[in-house]
DNA sequence: AGAATTTGACTGACCAGTCAGTCAAATATG
DNA sequence: CATATTTGACTGACTGGTCAGTCAAATTCT
């Protein structure tokens, strides 16, 4: 049966079938775990081989071995490979771009204060975590599978230009930039944040990146560039 | 032997090996060709599959197919498919710099029609052609390949950096601009091309992009940031 | 003819996904 | 409380398929 997408392992549903061989010489057995606790730990495995092998090199029976499970329980809690990613996906965003959007919403600061804090937000949720290799995952394998490639736009890419929209007019409105270039591509902000999570990884060895300085200098060359003035 | 690398197809070298089957059909269908047009031929089909699903998912049967050969002629021109890869790097990324960095020494106009001129190539010779997927796919699968990220990391970024800061160096000298953030971060001035790479196949169907009018709105953005006033 | 080049069947390794069987915990019964 | 029974999470050998790389035979060129 299997049933993936979300539930808890599902019923077996074997039938009878023929006897086999002897009793095996196992290893250890994982102890049963609370659903939600296994399920966790499958995709903190996945993640973690996801983010080194990349989807299409990384091997299920790895993720399972990371998790301390047998290949098998895997497809207990997920479809197939593709449902692992996408539940991963879900599961490590989702949280992030969450917070942002109710930070936002009724923030008293200004705009300036506003972006810090995001920048600081995505530098300690995603930039200095294994979520950083999501964002490769999407850019670089991404364009074969489509229909990931939809889902992460409308939980991710869409949501984040809607907030970056968002911080644009509330920074029109209150006077503080006089630009709109950031209302027509929102994605000049977040551009940075693609070398941020690319670089370490392959560069870092050859000319390390200060990725808090650079966001920090990103911040402020957009301001001044959009017309910043203290209101 | 095959020698791969760079050379024409290595004169046969096979070893006597064992018996086998019996007479097969076999032919030799395509037309012996020059050696650097083959070569040429082989590297086309190559980014074109490598572009479209990645280098892991890439087949090698495919690229033969497509450059009109049979699987084991590749092999006459590269060692294995990493070394097609690396090939493929080489030979495709060198010509756009190499054109920059001719073109920066005694450029006589403004620093801003120089980032326009700059722009425009990598739009043409980038962006609008299967040579976006190269970089995709250092992002995607670099890490995986660390000599190969190496190589990348010389040839392409470093140049890249160098040009950059030159760049701001001479418009810091021509007093165009103030700030010496490109200098400091010249990593903030090709992050929309990240984007911009990226864009139309993961996401074009959503929400198209105007690539050149995000990036002359990015130009726009970091001279004003970095403090430009007409010389 | 003889050398250079091309071919494609073949090998060996690898891996996603399956499913018959196992066993520890939960529940029912004495 | 102790013992029998049931449940379903967990296992891992196995299947079916893929693909990088090889090489003897076929073809083309000089």
């Amino acid at each position: 049966m299997a049933r993936g997408k979300d539930g808890k392992p599902a019923a077996s549903a074997q039938k009878a079938g023929k006897p086999q061989g002897e009793p095996k010489k196992g290893r250890a057995r994982a102890p049963r775990l609370d659903p939600q606790l296994r399920r966790q730990a499958i995709l903190a495995a996945a993640l973690a081989e996801f983010g080194e092998r990349g989807f299409t090199s990384a091997r299920m029976e790895d993720v399972a071995a990371r998790a301390g499970v047998a290949k098998g329980t895997v497809y207990l809690y997920f479809e197939d490979k593709k449902a692992l990613f996408e539940g991963l996906v879900r599961e490590a965003i989702d949280p992030v771009l969450g917070l942002m959007e109710r930070q936002l919403a009724g923030f008293p600061g200004t705009t300036r204060q506003l972006l810090e804090m995001f920048i600081g937000h995505v530098v300690t949720q995603v930039v200095e975590t294994p979520r950083r290799d999501l964002v490769r995952l999407m850019i670089g394998e991404g364009e074969r599978f489509p229909d990931l490639a939809d889902f992460y736009f409308d939980e991710v890419v869409a949501r984040g230009l809607r907030l970056l929209r968002a911080i644009n007019e509330r920074a029109l409105a209150r006077g503080e930039i006089t630009s709109d270039i950031g209302l027509r591509f929102p994605q000049l902000f977040i551009a940075p944040l693609l070398v941020a999570v690319t670089w370490e990884g392959l560069f870092g060895r050859h000319e390390p990146l200060d990725v808090p300085g650079m966001l920090n200098a990103h911040v402020e060359l957009i301001l001044r560039g959009l017309g910043w003035r203290e209101t």
